[in-house]
DNA sequence: GGCTTGTTGTTCAAATCTGAACTAACGCTA
DNA sequence: TAGCGTTAGTTCAGATTTGAACAACAAGCC
């Protein structure tokens, strides 16, 4: 190994702000989820992706995938989207092991109710707090953070 | 407002980037931690603020506050770790209704084993992915965050 | 003292999450 | 097409988390 393990002082300030950053960051994003729409922050996680998704739709495992939880926490939370009609689980035709979950039309309307709230907790409480060279470095960094760990 | 609302592609990508990595070394540590010495990453951070504090010690409501964490998960979590022998409750002399959470012997040894391997990931993951301008900004970006959220 | 307001920590039920089965279906190979 | 290892999604039991309600005490005020 090249570095020692402990963290110098500038390395565990670092770590140190992101964790508190993180957990702050995370709290707010749940307490306005949940005020303005009654949405869990992994919930809206979802809907987002299947905002994105060509025919507003993912497989399950891809859904798992793309916000990074668990298949058996997916089936909970997709159900749960399911009782509240935001989403709809649809039988796909290529392979019948696989399910869709499609974003309904009331799915669209709940994300976009929420959706400008969400903007503006994370523009007050990070983007805007950073200068433009900042926010570079940060996009650059994490980018290759989640690479490292997703390799 | 100065901005509009939407993030540009800038800013969102920045906003991703943070949000995948953050998922990801969440996941990582908690497996790290679980593994080596079965604790869990809020389990974990009660026992090094513990550690860090005079006498080994802090009342429920300091360490609820320094973990970030509700006082009834706080209370939930020191049971646990109290059941394990990690951690042991003690009376307040000056304030009746407050309990202090002691660290115990084994509490500093269950942190000393699962510490190297700790530090190992977190400077596997991210330190070290970081250049000292980058670890420098990281430090004041979410330094200036942290205390947003916190006034 | 007696009153009022705020704090501390716990409790409880309901909601959510975890991880290990498990079922069904796929895809490959012989 | 039968067999075999893999993948998709669910189920289930147990663990953890949430948030409101509560009991006990503190601190100041009259």
């Amino acid at each position: 190994m090249t570095h020692s393990d402990a963290l110098d002082p500038r390395e565990l300030r670092a770590w140190i702000a992101f964790l508190a950053a993180s957990h702050l960051l995370e709290n707010r994003i749940e307490q306005q989820l949940k005020h303005d729409g009654g949405l869990t922050h992994p919930e809206f996680e979802v809907l987002v992706k299947l905002a994105m998704s060509d025919g507003r739709r993912l497989r399950m495992s891809d859904l798992a995938r793309e916000v990074m939880v668990s298949k058996s926490r997916l089936t909970y939370q997709v159900t749960q989207l399911e009782r509240d009609g935001l989403v709809r689980r649809t039988a796909c035709d290529s392979d019948r092991r696989a399910v869709w979950a499609e974003l309904t039309d009331r799915g669209r309307e709940a994300l976009e109710k929420v959706r400008p709230g969400h903007r503006r907790v994370v523009r007050e409480n990070l983007i805007d707090l950073l200068t433009p060279e900042e926010l570079e470095v940060l996009g650059e960094a994490f980018t290759r953070v989640a690479q490292r760990l997703s390799g």
